[in-house]
DNA sequence: AAGGTAGTTCGTTTTTTTACGAATAATTTT
DNA sequence: AAAATTATTCGTAAAAAAACGAACTACCTT
């Protein structure tokens, strides 16, 4: 029987997952109108963005999966706004990502040179 | 004459580089091994990465050039280190993006429902 | 019932990313 | 001088991401 070994940690995979998510300048520049309007939908959006329509609703979906955006749908329009807890779950995740990283936590200091 | 609009701002461009330098699990765990041991050598993260040696030098080379770490090159070996200024800049580049988006500092919360 | 509106999905192309082994470079050891 | 060690670069293949227009869906108006 073929052991299936986990190759990195779940936080390690959640880590890359939400930072795949702002990977992209278009992914963060949605983030900064959603949160700059509260919410807004796909149209508004498509207007300060230089993408088409076809590519944003992508960049969207590739958000919404993330789980960093939720999506009210509501034919033939959708309202699109920042996924509050989630969005607060990734934050701290990153943030205790770095800080963990950072010289003062760590044995020695300016180690490479 | 052609005039290059630029399409987003220096500083979500930046949040996208950053993001993207760790957007995968891999880079993640060389950051989190840097971290553990203050820095270390190719071969000792090679023995702990499930990865080939061409594939981790690649790695390293996405991180280097997006600035989150450094390499003291010294033939035959090479040390790597997490680059502490550039690391805690984008540290307070993400944590500001990701903070300045939560709903308290926007005008309603929870806006989608 | 036709037509309009707003988004999404589909099909396709182009580009980028990821991965590997083989070949190469730069020392150190024998 | 030859061989060994350690890492990078090269060449290539496979997979994923990004982009677009056309086709489609689901309501709302007329």
């Amino acid at each position: 029987m073929i052991v299936e070994t986990k190759k990195y940690t779940e936080k390690q995979e959640l880590i890359a997952l939400y930072a795949n998510a702002i990977a992209h300048p278009v992914r963060v520049a949605i983030l900064d109108l959603l949160a700059s309007q509260a919410c807004c939908y796909h149209g508004d959006m498509a207007e300060e963005l230089p993408i088409a329509n076809s590519t944003l609703s992508q960049h969207l979906k590739v958000l919404k999966d993330a789980g960093l955006i939720q999506g009210d749908i509501n034919p033939p329009k959708t309202k699109y706004c920042i996924h509050q807890e989630n969005y607060a779950f990734a934050e701290e995740l990153l943030s205790d990502f770095f800080k963990g990283h950072l010289a003062s936590s760590c044995g020695e200091k300016g180690s490479c040179n």
